[in-house]
DNA sequence: GTGTATATCTCGGGG
DNA sequence: CCCCGAGGTATACAC
């Protein structure tokens, strides 16, 4: 990785065009060759970036960043401040726990977290327009189509809407109806969902988690 | 800005849990307090991070970085390689020119590029779902909700449609019809939008732009 | 490669 | 502050 601290202008033309005064920034080039112009606040996002594969050529203080889109990266440089490489092989990466294909495992193995009484018929059913997160049966026998979302947003409503639209014309399967589950369902998304005739559920990670894992104890 | 080359490992709990075996790798925190660790590729994105607002404690070669919210983050530092800090100022900022805002207000001042004859109502005209980007009276007197993006793709159809929907339930506007105007309209939102009976228009941003400019000279 | 769904999305604007 | 929509979204995955 190589890091330089320089006085630098930066224009980027492409998908749109950006141009960035003159000032003081650190510009980041990683082993895969994507460049990164960081100003000092602005959380993680740098103001300009060029991803990899790109071709980086350097000639009398100015950069030029290409990419085979045929966006340009152009870095004028007036003053370099620092200018240092570091070694530092490739990263054993992210492990993480707790997105959205946990919660649907968690709640396949906990249909009743969703409904009372209800049963799971499969996990990522499949339809023409894409897989169903769960098929399930309610305690009445009803089928039911289940969107799982971190966060329930009006997307995740209109998935569903697909999704039922596309079950629907099922004979074998019809009358199917749907139930959006997410850990908080916003508010446009209740009110579209209400008018959709679809269910929603708020239902809480941890304490989901806290079934498992005394199911485990149990059995 | 201070950058920090160290062999660490950190752990992130919050949104969710995640964990980061110990490699050499970049500490940066910027001067709002947000800190960011960047392996050596990956594009711009860092490995892990906590934005400002937040609390960092140093003690015995463990940061701890907490925020309002409670979400925490934990670098345990084995071996720092480098430490350094940078004054850099507050930043100009970035000048961007093509998005969508832009985009909106080209076209609410020149109607008659979605369609001829063509009159603006109001910008962002509100319903229980969101706002409508543009509300407009056709020639013949019919309202028109128009809905614009950079690039046409599904979403967006969805969204007009939404809109449309509600719109259509007020009986001092209805009938509504939709128009979708985009740069570029995808070749599914093409049949997406055929498929609702709503109309698409593709529209070049730099005729618009250029439209603008002669008008500002003629008047 | 296109199309689809996710993200600790980030970021900015409006109530 | 939350809510919502846009993004050079980026990224992973299926077809």
């Amino acid at each position: 990785m190589r890091l330089v601290i320089a006085r630098c202008s930066v224009d980027y033309a492409g998908r749109l065009s950006a141009h960035l005064p003159m000032a003081v920034r650190l510009i980041m080039v990683k082993a895969d060759g994507c460049v990164a112009v960081h100003a000092d606040g602005g959380a993680y996002k740098p103001l300009n970036w060029m991803n990899a594969p790109n071709r980086l050529t350097e000639s009398h203080g100015v950069w030029s960043v290409a990419n085979p889109k045929g966006e340009t990266l152009t870095i004028t440089i007036d003053e370099v401040l620092s200018d240092t490489a570091w070694e530092m092989g490739v990263d054993p990466g992210l492990q993480k726990d707790g997105v959205e294909a946990h919660l649907q495992a968690l709640l396949a193995a906990n249909c009743d977290a969703i409904e009372l009484g209800m049963r799971l018929v499969r996990r990522e059913f499949p339809t023409d327009i894409g897989p169903v997160d769960l098929l399930c049966k309610s305690a009445d026998g009803a089928t039911v189509a289940v969107e799982i979302k971190r966060r329930g947003e009006i997307d995740g409503v209109e998935q569903l809407t697909r999704y039922l639209e596309f079950l629907n014309r099922d004979p074998m399967l019809r009358p199917v109806r749907g139930v959006f589950v997410a850990q908080q369902v916003r508010p446009q998304a209740r009110v579209l969902a209400g008018d959709r005739g679809i269910v929603w559920v708020e239902v809480d990670y941890d304490a989901l988690r806290g079934l498992e894992s005394r199911e485990l104890r149990l059995f």
